[in-house]
DNA sequence: ATTTCTGGCTAATGGCATTAGCTTAGCAGC
DNA sequence: GCTGCTAAGCTAATGCCATTAGCCAGAAAT
């Protein structure tokens, strides 16, 4: 019988694989082990166990986002920046929701994670500093707008819009209410 | 051996309990077994299996919701019901996390779980009477209101924001941009 | 008191994670 | 080409959980 040569990186991409076509459920060490043509305890050479291959879907997803984002807004700044930052992460959430959803977001106890995550927070604040904000405003800025995509985001890839109204038509309005939070001359005097 | 008088409703009271203190992870039905004094194969005379379990757990929390953010608005309206609103939506995901975790965004395949949704969904729709939205209108605004809220709700509740900047004021700040963007004489010319 | 119904129990099956220990493919060095 | 070592893969075994089948006794109804 010749080897099946996995590699702990060729374990992860099977990971991915389940995770994308039949959700983080479904994400078991069997499964990977199907998919791989391998018996399921032959994993255990390559992953600790399957919390550790969870966290190894969940970084490779962040990373790509991370990518992803900061693609998005390279060129642009302030507003358009903003806008194009939104539109990428909904849009990497619609198009692999599962893989989004296996994103935690809390990166608990585990410091490759956190990172990843700090470079996906990155972005925003890197977006945010075309517009005159001083430290803690900057940080709730990056809170709202993170909160904004991320809640449509979750919505979205996981089927929470019923209606047929058009969903584009709601981002669009749900980018120009957040770019109006961040230039001061949209807040009347109250 | 005397019984232990279970019902379908003090089951679903047990496994909201095991929720709230272990997280939806932990909801299986030997936990709720060991924690009504039963063994595990006797739930099944009161549930169908762990997934209605679940789908029950999730209803009564959709229904609390709804409840309490009704009751959030009351006597209010506009910006203050709006405001309100947001803060008890908050304020249940703080207080009970595991509980809010388990509501779906998407109610599946379950009528009664569809029709919970539509009391949430319905008392945003309700507030947004206040501004003069006509029915699509009123739609987008829902679903940004939604978004926001339960961005934020997540994140928080869940410990995404690692930051010490002051939570409370961050969502203020989102509140005023939603509240922001329902009125329009707050959109400057551009 | 007797019958019936039903809640609770034990036993059994099957899926999955994980560990232990064996086997051998494939390479390094001769 | 032979010798040996390392690591990849395997089988067997354990334990937890969900779920089903079938038994038994407590409670309620007659």
């Amino acid at each position: 019988m010749p080897r099946a040569g996995l590699t702990p990186a060729s374990v992860v991409e099977a990971a991915l694989r389940v995770v994308d076509e039949q959700g983080g459920e479904a994400l078991t060490l069997a499964a990977v082990a199907a998919r791989t043509g391998v018996a399921t305890p032959s994993l255990y050479k390559h992953v600790r166990n399957l919390a550790e291959l969870r966290e190894r879907v969940a970084l490779r997803a962040m990373d790509e986002m991370a990518v992803v984002l900061g693609e998005a807004v390279m060129g642009r700044s302030r507003d358009e920046a903003v806008a194009e930052l939104m539109r990428a992460w909904r849009r990497y959430a619609v198009e692999h929701p599962h893989r989004y959803a296996a994103i935690p977001p809390s990166p608990l106890h585990n410091s490759e994670l956190e990172a990843a995550g700090r470079r996906m927070i990155g972005v925003i604040l890197a977006v945010l500093r075309g517009y005159d904000l001083d430290g803690p405003a900057a940080i709730h800025a990056t809170r709202c707008l993170r909160a904004a995509a991320h809640g449509f985001a979750t919505l979205e890839s996981s089927g929470g819009f019923r209606l047929p109204e058009d969903l584009d038509e709601t981002f669009e309005q749900l980018i120009a209410m957040v770019v109006a939070s961040l230039t001061p001359s949209a807040t009347p005097p109250r």
